[in-house]
DNA sequence: TTCCCTGCAAAAGTTTTGCACTACT
DNA sequence: AGTAGTGCAAAACTTTTGCAGGGAA
C-alpha cells in the first residue's frame, strides 16, 4: 500500500494514446467554439492541434515555431489570440514560472505539480495526494473556496547532482 | 495541541517592530554592499528603506511611485537595478504570480505561502507546517535538493463569498 | 582621483491591438 | 451576405542596457 507521502512521477503515455487524446480535445474545442457562436478556422485548428500534441510547459514562442512548420503563414497575433481562446474555453492553463514568459499546459491532464531544476531548467511533474488534500484543508480554514492551486519546488535535480559529484 | 493541518495566518507586527526590522535590514544591506566593494548611495538607501517598510508583494511600479514621493529624482532604471542588487544580496525574493509583472518580498519573513483571491485580488499569507514537511519528502523522493518552493492557492476569499451571498 | 552609480533615453522581450483584408457559416 | 478571424505592423507594457555626467570612498 502506498504511503501518504508517496509521489507518482507523471507517467508517459504511448503515442497512440496521445493522439487519441488530442483528437478528443479537438472535438471539445470545436464544441466549445460552436456554443459561443465562434468559428472553426484552419489556423485555430493547426494551433490547437499542435498545442495539444506537443506536451506541457510550452511557451508561445515554441508553439509559434512549431506551428510555422505546418502552416508558415500564421502570425504571432493568432497564436496569442488562440491561446487566449483556449484558456477561455477551459482547455488550457497559463502558468508563470520564475521567468519572463508564460508557459501553457493542456487542461485535463491528471493533476500534477512541478519541480523545476535551477541548473538545467528541466521541469519534472509529480503528484502527491497528501499535498492535494492539505491544500483543501487550508482553503476551508480560510473559509475560502479553492478554484485551483499551484505548487512548485525549485532545486537541483538528481541528474545535475550526479554530474556535480562526478 | 494544534493539528497538523492547522494554518497560521501570518501575524501583524506593530509599527515599531516593523521600523526596527527595517533598520536591521538596512544595516545588513550596507554590510553586504561593503563586502562586495559596492557603494551605499542616497538612492539605494531610499529605495531599500521604502521597500523594506512597505510590506510584501510590491511591484516595481508601486515601489517606484512610493520612492518618487520621497525622492522625485529617482529613475525607473535605478529601481530595477536596486531590486536586482537586493536579490543578489539575498535580501529579497522575486515572485511571479499569474500576472505580467513581478512582485517582490523581503527575505527573512517567516516562511509563508499565498492565497490569492480571484475576485478582489487580495493576497492572504498563511503558514502550514504539514505542507512544508511534505515538500521536503517529495524532494527527497525525487532525489533532488530543494532550494525553495512556492505554493499558491487561487480561489474566492471569505469576504468576497459573503458579499456574493448578500 | 578613481570607479561606481545614476538618469535619461533607447532597446529588448513579451503580449496586445488597430486596421484592412479574408474566409467561415 | 454578413460577421468573425487573420496577418501585418505598430503599440503597450515590463524590464534591461548604453552612455555621458555625477558622486561615494
Amino acid at each position: 500500500m502506498p504511503r501518504l507521502s508517496d509521489i507518482t512521477p507523471a507517467g508517459r503515455t504511448s503515442d497512440e494514446q496521445r493522439r487519441n487524446r488530442t483528437e478528443e480535445r479537438m472535438t471539445t474545442f470545436h464544441a466549445r467554439l460552436k456554443e459561443r457562436g465562434l468559428k472553426s478556422t484552419g489556423q485555430r485548428d493547426d494551433i490547437a492541434r499542435v498545442f495539444f500534441d506537443m506536451g506541457h510547459h510550452i511557451s508561445a514562442e515554441e508553439l509559434y515555431a512549431e506551428v510555422k512548420k505546418i502552416n508558415p503563414h500564421v502570425g504571432y497575433a493568432t497564436i496569442y489570440r488562440t491561446l487566449r481562446l483556449l484558456k477561455e474555453c477551459a482547455l488550457l492553463y497559463e502558468r508563470h514560472f520564475d521567468e519572463g514568459q508564460a508557459r501553457y499546459e493542456a487542461v485535463g491532464e491528471r493533476h500534477h505539480d512541478h519541480f523545476i531544476c535551477e541548473r538545467c531548467g528541466k521541469i519534472i511533474e509529480f503528484e502527491n495526494e497528501a499535498i492535494e488534500r492539505m491544500q483543501e484543508i487550508v482553503a476551508s480554514q480560510l473559509k475560502a473556496t479553492l478554484t485551483r492551486h499551484k505548487m512548485e519546488l525549485y532545486g537541483i535535480c538528481a541528474e545535475c547532482l550526479a554530474e556535480q559529484r562526478a
